[in-house]
DNA sequence: TGTGAATAAGAATTCAAG
DNA sequence: CTTGAATTCTTATTCACA
């Protein structure tokens, strides 16, 4: 279901340092939710996540209250 | 100069709704500073702007305290 | 160090279709 | 209304060079 599956996107750009939307798509698969990359692109869109400069450098997902 | 051109980066996406590196590259080419879309992402990530989803569901580029 | 040209990599959207 | 496959579009990076 969508819902849960965005809701595990939410827990996974917490715990994890995601960089692409591959390596999301990856992550969710290993739990469970099996998607293609054409799907979560539409989940950070309806999330509103950004792709933030993080500290080292590296570009990760991030919520808008974190960025 | 870069940090002109970094400036006016910013006052553009402030005045602006600006949705794509072509269109900011475009926009600074009228304010003399042209340059190609390589300079424009490299200008981005050095003033990490972040590219937000606005009110009416358009990708546009802002500060990360605007987003 | 900063840049452009070209390319690779990444992401959004279209186009069925369930 | 949600999704996948394919495509298009967009952006990051490489490589050469001033």
């Amino acid at each position: 279901m969508k819902n849960d599956r965005q809701t595990a996107v939410l827990q996974i750009i917490e715990e994890t340092a995601v960089e692409t939307q591959e390596q999301l798509m990856q992550l969710l698969a290993v739990r469970g939710f099996a998607c293609t990359q054409a799907t979560v692109s539409r989940d950070i869109k309806e999330l509103r996540l950004l792709k933030v400069l993080s500290a080292n450098g590296v570009y990760k997902y991030a919520t808008a209250d974190k960025a």
